[in-house]
DNA sequence: ACGGTCCATACGCCTAGGGATATCAGACCA
DNA sequence: TGGTCTGATATCCCTAGGCGTATGGACCGT
């Protein structure tokens, strides 16, 4: 691709002349007296190598080599104002595409508030959506492969991502409804130690793995992996089928499930947070509105 | 359409810089040095009011905005230089679309090397071929719907227009074959007097029709129209049915048709000429071209 | 801590190009 | 033949933008 040097001027003085067919039309037209668009046009037509326009007396005509290029000037004028305009859009942030990876348990809590005050608010912007655990987030942040990310317990090595807690809540012992402890209205952890655990594996989420296997651990024992999942709605139908018990996040309650039963459990300041994710440095304005947006949309606590 | 009001050197150092990623490299390939690289594009930058490129320590990458621009300022100067070097080519004569009308009757004769040779020299350059008798031509020159006429008898009140005679032919008397002057090899004018005559009808080419009814009066009498024909093709499948005779340009013996005879005609110095027809200050350089090329055709006599 | 890499900034220089006004030249018309 | 319309030319002015060299400042490796 070489470098055509001509000033657009020049470029959109041909056109407008193009379709006026007349000088001091033309000129009118581009705010200019006469003889600065005779040299407008003297100048094109000499970098050209050819004349573009007719002069005969009465009447301006395209030459062939103007009627040639008239098309691809237009086109070149058109494409530069609208990229120009995209451009100015994005930049702004008035629209884009912001890619968005989300842990699938936000999709009962955090997210939808989050989606529509975002929506409401950057109607033109377009939200790709990606469920995804908190590890693949992590990596996809990296990659630039997603721009925000909604995970839980945020690892703290990750210098070159932000974070911020979106919600914070406490850690809920999930039970088969015909569990003994689920007659109890609380739970002490320790109560659990010989249950078998259904638990996420840890690669998909390490801090959360190790939070709960630390609670455990405060309380005395270590838990013994009957079953693990990848998704808390399989964690609640393995807890259903009596397979074992579990510890999971407050929030994931809204699973309703017949054969399973929720209860606090003690000590109860133990509590797990969702925290939004995106690159620090991201030059992307939609990061900075989305963050924005939680700043403002605080969603019910469970 | 608005005037955007950039240099294209700032959007094709835009584009490079956005290949490379690297304003090093991208200034060596512009052939300048990094300092005037950084200046463009922070030129370009303020222009969008966004910034294109994300510097961070060690790698340079588009903004979302930049991503944004780039096919644009692609597009944008593709089409220019693909314009220009169309526009040069067409303004050069090596392209472009020649619009032709030539009298049927030549197709016989005149046209076919005419466009060979045409051809031969500018193989980039489509012909336009419309078969039109000579008035139309004449309207069609002044209407601007094609460029280059071939026609008989050009019209002497035509300041707009030039001519050029390209071929200057005999007149022959077209006979049945059954015709009793068919039996002699010259035919005096006078001697078809009484046979009624079928000819052009006078709308399609008032010049030739005057002429030949002009060559009649001087041999002493008015013919008698019996049936009118568009195309000299028709004229002769009339005079094989012995529908009455004519008088037509020698090239016609080309119509080979078994119940026709040509012959000689007396006075034999009566000659129709054939000319190109063109637009006097067509900027057009293909019809220079054209014109070249026929003072270099000069295609067998008939 | 110390060079090396990489980009930005700060001058200074220069030209191209855009603008205006005044004037000229040809065509056309009354 | 003189007025009008239209486009081209001639000057002059100004500034935006392009380039270079020199320098600063952040980061990264050893």
């Amino acid at each position: 691709m070489d470098r055509p040097e001509l000033p657009l001027q020049q470029l959109h003085a041909f056109v407008v002349l193009a379709e006026e067919l007349h000088f001091g039309h033309a000129a009118a037209r581009l705010g200019i007296a006469q003889p600065p668009l005779s040299q407008q046009i003297r100048r094109l037509e000499d970098k050209v190598g050819h004349a573009l326009f007719h002069r005969a007396p009465g009447r301006v005509t395209l030459t062939p080599a103007g009627r040639e290029l008239l098309p691809a000037a237009r086109r070149a004028l058109t494409d530069l104002t609208d990229g120009l305009a995209a451009a100015r859009a994005v930049g702004s942030g008035r629209t884009g595409t912001l890619r968005i990876g989300f842990a699938a348990s936000l999709a009962l809590t955090v997210l939808p508030g989050l989606l529509r005050t975002f929506r409401h608010r950057f109607p033109g912007v377009r939200l790709d959506i990606h469920e995804m655990t908190t590890a693949p987030q992590i990596a996809a942040l990296h990659d630039r492969t997603i721009d925000i990310g909604l995970l839980r317990e945020p690892p703290a090595d990750q210098p070159e991502l932000g974070f911020r807690t979106v919600l914070s809540e406490p850690f809920v012992a999930v039970l088969p409804a015909a569990h003994p402890l689920a007659a109890q209205r609380t739970v002490r952890l320790a109560q659990l130690a010989d249950s078998p655990f259904v638990l996420l594996p840890r690669e998909v989420g390490p801090q959360l793995r190790d939070r709960i296997t630390g609670l455990c651990a405060e309380a005395g024992f270590t838990p013994r992996t009957a079953q693990h999942a990848v998704e808390w709605q399989t964690v609640c139908a393995l807890v259903e089928t009596g397979l074992g018990v579990s510890l999971a996040p407050a929030s994931i309650r809204r699973i309703r499930l017949k054969g399973v039963a929720f209860r606090r459990i003690e000590p109860g300041d133990a509590r797990t947070r969702v925290a939004v994710a995106w690159r620090e440095n991201d030059p992307n304005p939609l990061v900075a509105h989305l963050l924005a947006a939680v700043g403002q949309d605080r969603p019910d606590r469970v």
